[in-house]
DNA sequence: TATATTTGCAACCAATAGGTTTCTTAATTT
DNA sequence: AAATTAAGAAACCTATTGGTTGCAAATATA
């Protein structure tokens, strides 16, 4: 089963689970508490965000405390990137449109 | 069956299929010479892609001309924006870091 | 030590995903 | 007009997904 960070994203329930661990570390029973699903389904996500590394775990007793990977949400940034490039240039031609139009109408 | 930018994205023939029609309008055929599967299932691949409006579709005689709908992407950039806060958190904090180390040294 | 709590794991289930083959429709060539 | 080409739609199949319940192990508490 080889998960990827985009798989892992992709399920609404875990980009939920993502947003919530982003702002501080938690168990899976508090994780489970803003959902209306079991606590073994949490449990199964966490297995998956955790294959795919986009989350790390540390164990304090019989707890423990799931926290956001930030480096691998970088991945997700970096395919973005080949994309932003293409945006960036509509953005410098519509910019050239706008200069154009401007520059004829101050010659009038 | 309701679609959203992150589903269709974890598919890694979709997220090549979105990479070769970043670069130029491709009809269903050209797309599926790129690939080990039938056109049959790159045309449900672009249905999918079309359901949430990450691409769009163009007639040209028989030919359908399929293309990026960049601004689509960028909604996938707008959720990384929680994320990218906090990463830029983490460099600010090293940067402090590495600061009083350097002040420190200076200090001497 | 006995009990309660936190967690992960396994077995199971229905729905969905991604692929195939077959067929139809519409436009282009010959 | 007939044959070819491009594409979508439907029916089907298997593997995967996201959920469930039940259980076992480890830690903490009474």
């Amino acid at each position: 089963m080889r998960r990827d960070v985009f798989q892992a994203i992709a399920d609404p329930t875990r980009r939920a689970i993502i947003a919530l661990i982003a702002l501080q570390a938690m168990t899976p029973n508090a994780i489970a508490e803003n959902f209306d699903i079991t606590r073994q389904a949490v449990s199964k996500h966490l297995r998956i965000l955790t294959e795919c590394e986009l989350v790390i775990q540390k164990q304090k007793g019989r707890e423990i405390y799931y926290s956001l990977e930030i480096e691998k949400i970088k991945e997700i940034d970096k395919w973005l990137e080949q994309f932003r490039k293409i945006w960036e240039n509509r953005f410098d031609q519509l910019d050239n449109l706008l200069l154009t139009l401007k520059n004829k109408k101050d010659e009038k």
